[in-house]
DNA sequence: AATGAATGAGTTTTCATTCAT
DNA sequence: GATGAATGAAAACTCATTCAT
């Protein structure tokens, strides 16, 4: 009993500073980049000693693993709750494409540090973190794709190359961020919603806007 | 006469050895990544000694803007010869997206590179490069508004926001490379024709397919 | 209280690490010169590594002015506690002069090292060290012309431009350890009477040695 | 003859481009400060290729010298010219501080970078410049020394110990542009006159001013 | 006579990490 | 659990000097 109470203890402080020394990192990332992003630079923003932070991760790779892993499981609970709240295949693309683009926009320093890191790091063999990116590994990626496929087993989308269609999607979402001047014209939300028109355009069997009920192109 | 030929001889050398470092930083960006890639490295790869380096640059972030600039200035060359040469917005369109892959498959190193430093070098005040994209400065992203705006105009293609396509479409293209499970699949050039046949049904007037002359929904 | 035990102890061991440092740069600057004596160096001569160096102080500028600072401050304090000690001014000047003297020798060590921090270190905007040498800044030098000016309105001393007279004497004893001829032949006492006698003669109101009462000439 | 000709027209190129590189070492010196002055910084003043100071001086210590020799060599044959024309030890006497003080004025730049050498530089074996003022080979100092002497031989001057009060001389001298201040407040010919006033009490066998006859004290 | 090209040695500084306390 | 102290490795950069031309 007293054991475990020292133990549970042990790991819910364990925890919370965890969870501090992982928000002090994406804020660091954030601010300075990840090259500039030293463990002392980390350490200064979450108040502690560098040596805590070591302590509590076993390398700079696992710290920057663990919020790697931690923003990509968040991003992906939030997406996936919105796309299986959906029924038909085509409100599960537009939900697919509004939820991915909302997280990004009310979680702005996680993706930044996101982006920091999977443009960055690199395994011990020097393979880049944006190179891992694949469909076994990836949830989000798996259900772009099984949404696509369904659609198109469905026959509410026409055929096309699943692969290429989920990559443009991906592509087209992760941009916004990138381009600054855009950010100013249009917010986030009206973005999505532009999207969602380009793609149901592409995908729908009948682009006719939304009285597409005939399949002839499918 | 022998004084022009020395400087000339000069210009030669300096030129030479500019170049033997760009492909040398270039290699090193593509192998080991911006974090890793220091003077010592790119000088290993280029066989010659770290100070020669400082004699041709000022600064590594001279070099590393040399790089970029470079291989900017290349891409866009590459791009424009192959729009210009195209009439109709469709057909440069076109051109556009298939002209891009192509020069990013053909140039691979030279690509990774370019986003090895767009995504980890920062001006001094830490704004991101990537976040300095713009149309403005990009004459890559101009163009390919003013395809998209001439088509409208021409009728060509439907009313939508022209920032978001191009977006989309850029979005779409630098994906690619990233998915390194879907180069295996796909090629650059096959994957190319998929996305112009996919942005061609959003943007067209008519979405069915080649016939597309009546304009309703434009 | 075991806080303020810790506290305590680490300030002790942060203490003695910088003196260890101080006098190391001290007898670096004192063996090799300012230009040569690298944090490598003084390093080496301390037996730590140059990292820790740097650890303790900002930078080697910030090394410098500490050396700088508390070799001035350790002069001041023994200067002005034998002059305070004295009476008339003609006593202070005596005591100065001496006093002033007498700690160089003992320091000699920590005197040279002073020398060529002042004569070699500059701002950030190149303003030699030894250009910044001025009353309200140096209590030795408000001292010497404390004294001067008092003596005057006692009527001890004659009429003469305390500026100048307090810039030759610092001068002259300066000027004693750069010569060192002269060192083998006179010990610094010495130099320091017959500096004490020179300077009396220069300004005492009547110039006939000891038994100067009548004071014509003030 | 033809011969000679070449000769003396490569003579006369060479000692234009020292010439030429002595200047601009000059301004060098005095601008940044020994520290900073690099072969790169005196070639950039000089327009020339720092290829070329090595071609013409061996080595940094070459030139360095070289600066130090002929701005001594200057100094000395000025004050000497105003010393020799003067008679008495007396006027010979303000004749040096005067003339000392007045080449200084108008070549502070040589001054300070004198300075600069004197006070960094050092002999292979670590033996700083300022500790090699001596008589023997200062003939400055030894001009000094030989007036002071004859004076006191002549019975224009008391007795003293002359090498301490010429030490006294040189320093009164040289730490007059050290002092910024007073420099604004008196000029160096000013600061002469003073320094001529206060040495003559000091020295002379009667203090009471100018009608000195009596030789009581002496 | 003059220079651009090139380098090895050495500079300060920052970094991730370890360890005793 | 937490920290200050300490270090070796590596970073970018500068320097005086040499050499072919």
């Amino acid at each position: 009993m007293h054991d475990t109470e020292t133990q549970n203890n042990h790991a819910f402080i364990a925890n919370a500073r965890r969870t501090q020394i992982f928000h002090a990192a994406i804020r660091t990332l954030d601010e300075i980049g990840y090259v500039r992003a030293s463990l002392a630079q980390i350490a200064k923003r979450a108040q502690i000693s560098t040596a805590l932070i070591s302590y509590h991760f076993k390398d700079k790779e696992d710290l920057m693993n663990y919020i790697l892993m931690t923003v990509l499981a968040n991003t992906t609970t939030f997406v996936l709750q919105h796309t299986n709240a959906a029924q038909s295949a085509r409100a599960k693309l537009q939900a697919y494409i509004v939820a991915h683009l909302m997280y990004q926009d009310t979680h702005q320093d996680a993706y930044h540090a996101l982006v920091e890191i999977i443009f960055n790091a690199r395994t011990p063999d020097d393979v880049p973190y944006y190179k891992l990116n694949n469909e076994e590994d990836d949830p989000l990626r798996r259900e772009l794709q099984d949404i696509l496929h369904h659609g198109q087993q469905q026959g509410e989308f026409r055929l096309f190359s699943v692969a290429v269609v989920a990559t443009a999607i991906q592509g087209a979402i992760g941009e916004y961020w990138v381009n600054p001047h855009l950010a100013i014209t249009i917010n986030a939300v009206a973005y999505a919603e532009e999207l969602v028109h380009l793609f149901e355009r592409a995908v729908l069997c009948d682009a006719h806007g939304d009285q597409a009920d005939t399949q002839m192109d499918c």
